[in-house]
DNA sequence: ATGGTTTTTACTGCGTC
DNA sequence: GACGCGGTAAAAACCAT
């Protein structure tokens, strides 16, 4: 099913390499790739390893040749240069740890005070701050993936909670927005009953899948978030409809899954698997034949699967109307 | 890490259109 | 001959320990 592509093929090994340092059309000296020029930062990196080939080229010092205040105004570019490691590129100011004011003299305990104050404040609108930005990525994410995946308004409202939960908890440090943003929606599409698989999530995520896994894992331990196995009849209407199968089709899967579930015929299987099987069977009985490989396409299960299932699926179901 | 279970991959044979 | 299906063996993935 998740096929890997492959992109680091031979071709681009070959070609655009050795081109001798001429004039601004370089190669990478280490990976041969293209190298860009990052105008923000005055930087010229590799497109592809992100080596950093020439650092700063643009001059952040101040303009000095002013000659009166309105040159000044226009011609002054005094600051620190921008960084993309913090949140706010830098651009904030902080205060100053030591108790002194501009010309070195220390404060009075008074004014001691207030700079205590004044720095508790500043730290805390900061941190909101930055959180502020990472929600608002986050959300984005959330948005886009859950858009494309058909999710439910709903099911969006949740995984921000949860997002926001694990904003909330600290849960984030050492973690990817990416990640912990489309765990929190795995975990809410599981939640609402609507669940998509991890290949699922994946395919829309910019994160892999393993990573999905493990802090999906995370944050559902660490925010003890209660989350059934799937129940494998939620996914039979998705699936049911991919294949433009009637409602009595839909109805006979159910009902397949359903006794099964009594003989707790579905422990340790796969949910996914079950479902698709449900919906084979159920095509066959309602003689609306569609063919095992469509079914492994749109449940994204092999067919071997498919088969082992629906006998069993289908024996549980004849022991039952028998006896 | 390990071992047991489930799923996948790859291949083969059979019947039908 | 291609297609749908069934079965099998071995590899891979998964899960609890």
């Amino acid at each position: 099913m998740s096929e890997h592509v492959r992109t680091y093929t031979a071709e681009h090994v070959d070609d655009e390499q050795e081109e001798q340092p001429s004039s601004e059309e370089l190669s990478c000296p280490e990976c041969g790739g293209q190298l860009a020029t990052d105008t923000e930062h005055g930087e010229t990196v590799c497109a592809d390893c992100g080596l950093v080939v020439e650092e700063d080229e643009i001059d952040r010092g101040p303009e000095w040749r002013a000659f009166d205040s309105a040159e000044k105004d226009q011609k002054s570019r005094v600051g620190a240069p921008t960084t993309n490691m913090m949140h706010d590129k830098g651009l904030s100011t902080n205060i100053g740890w030591q108790n002194k004011d501009a010309y070195g003299r220390s404060l009075s305990s008074r004014q001691r005070e207030k700079m205590q104050r004044l720095r508790t404040w500043n730290e805390r609108f900061r941190t909101r701050d930055s959180k502020e930005r990472n929600l608002k990525q986050a959300l984005g994410e959330i948005d886009r993936m859950a858009s494309a995946l058909g999710l439910p308004d709903n099911v969006r409202e949740t995984a921000s909670v949860i997002y926001r939960r694990a904003l909330d908890e600290d849960l984030l440090p050492g973690r990817s927005i990416e990640g912990v943003a489309t765990s929190s929606l795995y975990a809410a599409a599981r939640q609402a009953g609507t669940p998509r698989s991890l290949d699922e999530i994946a395919t829309v995520s910019r994160v892999e899948k393993d990573e999905i896994a493990r802090t999906y894992r995370y944050v559902v331990r660490e925010l003890k978030l209660e989350i059934r196995p799937a129940d494998p009849e939620s996914y039979v209407p998705r699936f049911a409809s991919d294949l433009g199968l009637s409602d009595e089709a839909e109805r006979r899967a159910r009902s397949l899954l359903a006794t099964a579930k009594e003989q707790g015929l579905h422990s340790g299987k796969s949910p996914v698997g079950l479902a698709a099987a449900a919906v084979y069977a159920a095509s066959l009985l309602t003689n609306e034949k569609v063919t095992q490989s469509e079914v492994s396409d749109v449940a994204n299960i092999s067919e071997v699967t498919i088969r082992n299932r629906y006998h069993e699926l289908l024996e549980a179901d004849e022991g039952v109307a028998m006896g």
